[in-house]
DNA sequence: CGGTCGCTAGACCGATCGGTACAGGCGTGC
DNA sequence: GCACGCCTGTACCGATCGGTCTAGCGACCG
């Protein structure tokens, strides 16, 4: 983060990255400016609210960055530009060394709680996730119902994947969910069965 | 954490439950020892090596817990199984307005990457619980690799659901999983759809 | 030029972090 | 009785936590 963006972005990027790898109360203000390249005084110029305002700031802007990513890898169907995206997200897992798994999540299981300031960007930020991707599937053709509780159930199953990758070091729920994801876009939305 | 049980197990107990609400960062020793009625030199007797010695015995603790809790639900069926326990898993998010999601997931996403004691933990924990339902559906009749493939991906939604509801302060993503996971139950194991 | 305003440098605050040192309680063995 | 374990009470350590303070820098404007 030693870029030459201003530094209240700076601030907040280097925020993100850090709360995804670290969560919340792993991630400290001073790690954060000694990575930002900035001061104490400057962090509380920005956001005199101070550290929880700064992270709800930096969650916002990872679901920004989520969805950007995903739509970046939007091809004809949704099944292929899941795989696209999910292939990246492996990529990433493993150049990060099983450090940056979801943006959100490490740091969502931790503000939600609390209630912290950050609590509704996170909600919101998976809410539009599961949104973006039952988009999608309508527009493959599904009904609106069915395609909202699949793409829940997607985002569902790539979370808990991504926590079972980074726990065990290993991509290999993600990329077996990855072959398997044409079978839950595909099944019976609502129905018992 | 005021019982009668013997100090070392009241501070295993107590790491547990809040490791699971607050995660590694988020639980200090200090907090530990107060709400298990500890003093500080109890807990650097049964755990030289400190925080870390305990947090890794809590996760196992917490691994054999919900193996414990799983095993209890057991019915003719692993969808009935399953079932039950999502249930009741349902109830205690509720009840905890929350806070008690997965007991590993939210201490595993800040341990793993940082390669600490429990690290290790995690991942067994985590492999357990798959194989455990994978041995439920080979009891229902699936072919061994199937029964793993099929359990990786319930785990995997289970989590991710569990994830989606703290998050979203609501129940739903866990208990439409839970209406749906008979369909996850019977998908085509290994076949590329 | 003087004045203002956005921003930063850096010292400082009390509180808490994980960890250590040492003395004493207390039961059990002899 | 006495000594030796195991376990605990309490004080203390340096480091770091998030946050506040004042003093200034430099650019822009009248």
């Amino acid at each position: 983060m030693t870029s030459t963006a201003p530094t209240r972005d700076r601030l907040v990027a280097t925020a993100s990255r850090l709360l995804r790898r670290q969560g919340y109360s792993g991630t400290g203000v001073q790690q954060v400016l000694e990575e930002s390249c900035a001061t104490r005084s400057s962090l509380y110029h920005y956001f005199p609210a101070g550290k929880d305002a700064l992270v709800a700031e930096a969650i916002e802007s990872s679901a920004v960055a989520l969805l950007e990513g995903l739509e970046a890898h939007r091809r004809e169907t949704t099944e292929a530009s899941l795989d696209r995206w999910l292939r990246t997200l492996e990529k990433g897992l493993v150049r990060s060394d099983f450090a940056d798994g979801c943006p959100i999540a490490t740091a969502a299981l931790e503000i939600a709680p609390r209630g912290l300031d950050g609590a509704e960007n996170c909600a919101s930020a998976l809410d539009r996730f599961v949104g973006r991707i039952a988009a999608w599937l309508e527009d493959d053709g599904l009904p609106r119902k069915t395609a909202r509780a699949n793409a829940e159930l997607i985002v569902s199953a790539i979370e808990g994947a991504l926590v079972l990758a980074k726990a065990q070091r290993d991509c290999g729920p993600l990329s077996r969910l990855r072959r398997r994801i044409g079978q839950l876009i595909e099944l019976n939305g609502g129905a018992q069965r």
